[in-house]
DNA sequence: TATATCATGTAATCGGTTACATGATTAA
DNA sequence: TTAATCATGTAACCGATTACATGATATA
């Protein structure tokens, strides 16, 4: 079997700048972090990575904007090429989810903790999960104000969603379900920590 | 700073050692995959190259078993300086999770898939995940007949659990609490993809 | 004064996956 | 007869992270 030209990452990107509208490198990295954060990460040089591979596919294209005083921005748009790309990635199965979760190993292997250290890694956890949880619930559907809306945007350009009013009015569907995947799985996240400390503390109190 | 000599899966392959005593390093792949799989994933060639990387820092050591007819067995298990190791590693904090789901990116962009494609995608990792759930409903606890309970196992050398009727007869609390963040992770995912799925289906009928 | 933001890239490293390699036994 | 299981490893590749590199402006 060949290696695939594009990887999720690389759709990731494209889905971007299809859903977005034109923008920089600098402007996918931002909307990667406050939008695709419960989804997937990515550093800003694998980012200009994807762009630089994504043009010698013609998936996207490049213009250059001056600027006094600041490096120039380098705007990158979705290709028709890419268009069909993206659709052609929607059709193909995904693969399935592998979790890798440090803290999940360390409290497997518990017994090995000293209840301490262990206790410390879960209430560390707890307040990065809470702080997630806050922040997808403040509205991850909230789009920063630098980047624009193009005519490139989803809003106009969906092939499959009618335009109706409906649909003008409401937030994307599809982003609010991710954003409620992000909630529900916080949520049930963070009550397992709750339940996993107490257990911890109570194993701690018997000694 | 340094790099570390050591990273999850390393633990992940020491902590199994520690937990279950000494095997082979397809054994550790069996366990790996049975036990491990709502954490961690891992092909076998990497297990074979931790146990190596361990080797080399003396964490733990391999006694050859000849076998007739069949390749050599080399049993691993771990030493004192593991053992110190495993418990420094739950002193450190961990690094917080990130997800990393491709299905998530496609439903993100749903807005150009073809509705039958997305459904499709969101029906094969229902089957997926109602699989995985009830897996791990049946009993990630039972532990394969083919490794044995060593004198190094857990239940008789755990520096932090007291030794109690009580701990002897339940199964590992840590290991059932692993059970149960994959049991109510899975039953969260999975009602999200039905809630995602009857929405997809919907937007399919307004067509 | 010092950190954060804007803005774009390259280089080095490495964890993790896939493919390659071998070969006997056993169950469908 | 085909595939799975037992059993261990090496080699190639690559996605992703970290560090290196530059430099102006604005805010604390």
């Amino acid at each position: 079997m060949e290696r695939p030209e594009a990887y999720p990452i690389t759709y990731g990107v494209l889905g971007l700048l299809a859903f977005m509208g034109p923008m920089s490198g600098y402007d996918i990295k931002q909307l990667f972090d406050h939008m695709l954060s419960p989804m997937w990460g990515a550093a800003h040089s694998q980012i200009y990575n994807e762009l630089k591979r994504m043009r010698e596919l013609d998936w996207v294209e490049m213009q250059r904007e001056e600027q006094e005083a600041r490096p120039d921005r380098k705007v990158y748009s979705i290709t028709s090429t890419g268009q069909a790309a993206l659709i052609e990635w929607q059709k193909q199965p995904a693969e399935v989810h592998q979790i890798r979760d440090e803290l999940l190993l360390k409290v497997m292997f518990g017994t090995f903790a000293p209840p301490e250290a262990l206790a410390e890694n879960l209430r560390k956890a707890l307040v990065e999960h809470e702080m997630r949880l806050i922040n997808y619930r403040a509205g991850l559907q909230s789009i920063p104000p630098r980047v624009q809306q193009g005519e490139n945007t989803r809003r106009g350009k969906s092939p499959y969603l009618p335009y109706t009013e409906a649909t003008e009015q409401a937030a994307d569907p599809f982003l609010a379900q991710i954003t409620r995947f992000a909630i529900v799985m916080e949520e049930t996240y963070i009550k397992w920590l709750h339940e996993t400390l107490e257990m911890v503390e109570h194993v701690d109190d018997s000694c």
